[in-house]
DNA sequence: TATATTAATGCTCTAATTGAGCACTAACGG
DNA sequence: CCGTTAGTGCTCAATTAGAGCATTAATATA
């Protein structure tokens, strides 16, 4: 009886004949494929007829792919007929009843998150695919326009009864410092990082459709006409609140949003870029000083083609400073207030 | 032919029989389980006789367990008898040829790697498990007493072979600002938070054992008398590497160390656990400016026990501003310089 | 009672960074 | 020359970060 008690038993010969057997699952690669198209961060959305949004997907081939990411780009490049610069790995999801994928049956599906970026903003080759829009699944994430009315309006008040909807004293007083902290309802402010801690606060309070599909509204749980934002398949919004959240952080000490430009740009198209990601506005003086300073981009002496107006001049990014620097991102501070 | 195209294809249900069959893979959980003695970050290490240091690891059973974290804390418990408070997943490894645990044959085994913190110092009850200290297999991440002799007497010369030893000039360029970079051997400052970037270039130059065991070493590489650190088994120093480059950074706008730290401590014990952690020393003086002001902590009134000087004041960590503020971490700034 | 020892404070000073604002120049189409 | 859009220059206050010097506090023990 050894082994049993043992720190490290041998997980790959079976002991026990069967057992290795029970261990056994399937491995799901997702991506949240990002781009932006008219200052609107997009990602690659598969739309089948009757079926909700879902994010590309597809088994992790053990036999075929050496590596977990080699295996994401070789069937992404296979069925979207897109390409990407960037991966990262952002989370592997074991829950059992968050709507994973078995269908009753086979074994156990285990699915690992990606997040990629990609400048191909022209028309998808692939059938059944198309962009859609980051707010469109989490409208209380864009503050470039103000604040969301539906914070005030919708969110607020049913987190109020979700806050209400518990019996026990501590656990309001949890929820209540969680809904503050979340949302900035009270003097804190608002934490443009905080995606993921939103959207599963949101499940958890029963007010996204997901929860519905898996089962979880509670008692406590307000009933809102509409739900809140577009609803996605299995568990794939968290898988996008995840990237959200990746992107936004790791943007100001990695210059990832490179990856989401073309070539050459304008330094206002860059910021409007930073800014369509973080979801608010940034101080135009205080941008270009900082991009200057940090010596991301340097001049091509092109200039855009303008309508009408002053053309704006086009930078490219300095991929020297990759050797150079050790934070190179674009360190953005707090929202803009005034103009 | 429609469904080879597809974006989404089912991974479930098997299409062609026998397809779903060579998807299935093993989930081997492994954790970095770390904590503090005698001013020493140490990790929870198995050990088996003629074997190479391990951490512990076992599989993820999908019949029995919800999530990955719950198999986690589950084998854990059982096999060495220790508990945890905080766990974090790092990420999930997949790479073939990496010396995994594969014994020839049986399903491929993915792992995932988690970190978790315990203040358990006491006397490990479980057999063939010890204390493992971090710097024993990452000697060149202490800089507490200065920097360590090891990186301009071994490392350096050894890497400026690693860059001579390639035939092509930009990949030798490449080489050189990837070893600047790591190792701040420039001008450039060092980055207590590259720990993994350190380890898989010194893996890529063959100076670490697992290279060797992985049959890594190129043509290039220089052979040391002694590789670097002691070596660990399977990949599993590369996943506490993940794991210090974790806490390193995370340590700053989390209170993580808290996880570490008794139910009361003196700050100076606070500052030499945050220093043992991040590997180089601070500045007193702001040190305790800053966690005043942060209100991570409170007095106790009770004061720890001398042999001689002064007795330091006890105190214990605010739970509440978790609640209170958006980013409750030390944000420790750079290496003390003078006193 | 003095002294070594260890812990904790008080205070200063500079340099850099941040957030915001006002006002102005530049280049283009018509 | 006017509207429009893009880009500059400069200021200013508030805050933070990094470092250092000097001093007080509380204990054990010689």
């Amino acid at each position: 009886m050894r082994a049993a008690a043992s720190p490290q038993p041998d997980i790959t010969s079976s002991p026990n004949d069967g057992l290795a057997e029970a261990h056994v699952v399937e491995i799901g690669l997702s991506a949240a494929i990002v781009s932006i198209a008219n200052e609107q961060p997009q990602v690659l959305i598969v739309k089948r007829k009757r079926a909700l949004d879902a994010l590309p997907f597809g088994p992790f081939d053990p036999l075929h792919h050496r590596t977990l990411e080699s295996g994401l780009r070789s069937w992404v490049r296979d069925q979207t007929y897109l390409s990407f610069d960037y991966a990262e790995q952002l989370y592997t999801f074991g829950d059992r009843g968050r709507h994973m994928m078995q269908a009753g049956e086979g074994p156990r599906v285990v699915s690992v998150g990606y997040l990629a970026l990609t400048r191909a903003n022209d028309a998808l080759q692939a059938p059944d695919s198309a962009w859609g829009k980051w707010y469109d699944y989490f409208p209380w994430e864009d503050w470039r326009g103000g604040k969301p009315r539906l914070i005030e309006k919708v969110i607020g008040p049913a987190l109020k009864g979700f806050v209400a909807g518990s019996a026990e004293r501590s656990e309001r007083q949890r929820r209540e410092a969680r809904v503050r902290l979340c949302f900035g309802l009270g003097d804190l402010p608002w934490d443009e990082e905080r995606v993921l801690e939103r959207y599963e606060l949101l499940y958890e309070a029963g007010l996204v459709d997901e929860a519905l599909h898996d089962g979880r509204v509670q008692a406590g749980a307000v009933r809102l006409q509409a739900s809140l934002g577009t609803g996605m398949q299995f568990d794939h919004r968290r898988i996008l609140a995840t990237a959200i959240a990746r992107l936004r952080g790791k943007m100001k000490y990695r210059p990832l949003v490179f990856d989401l430009m073309p070539p050459s740009f304008t330094l206002l198209e860059l910021q409007r870029t930073v800014e369509a990601i973080s979801g608010n506005r940034l101080h135009k003086q205080n941008f270009r000083r900082l991009v200057a300073e940090q010596g991301l981009v340097e001049r091509t002496g092109k200039f855009a083609r303008s309508n009408r107006g002053r053309p704006a001049e086009l930078f490219r990014f300095r991929k020297e400073v990759l050797g150079e620097r050790h934070a190179p991102g674009l360190r953005l501070g707090t929202r803009r207030t005034g103009i």
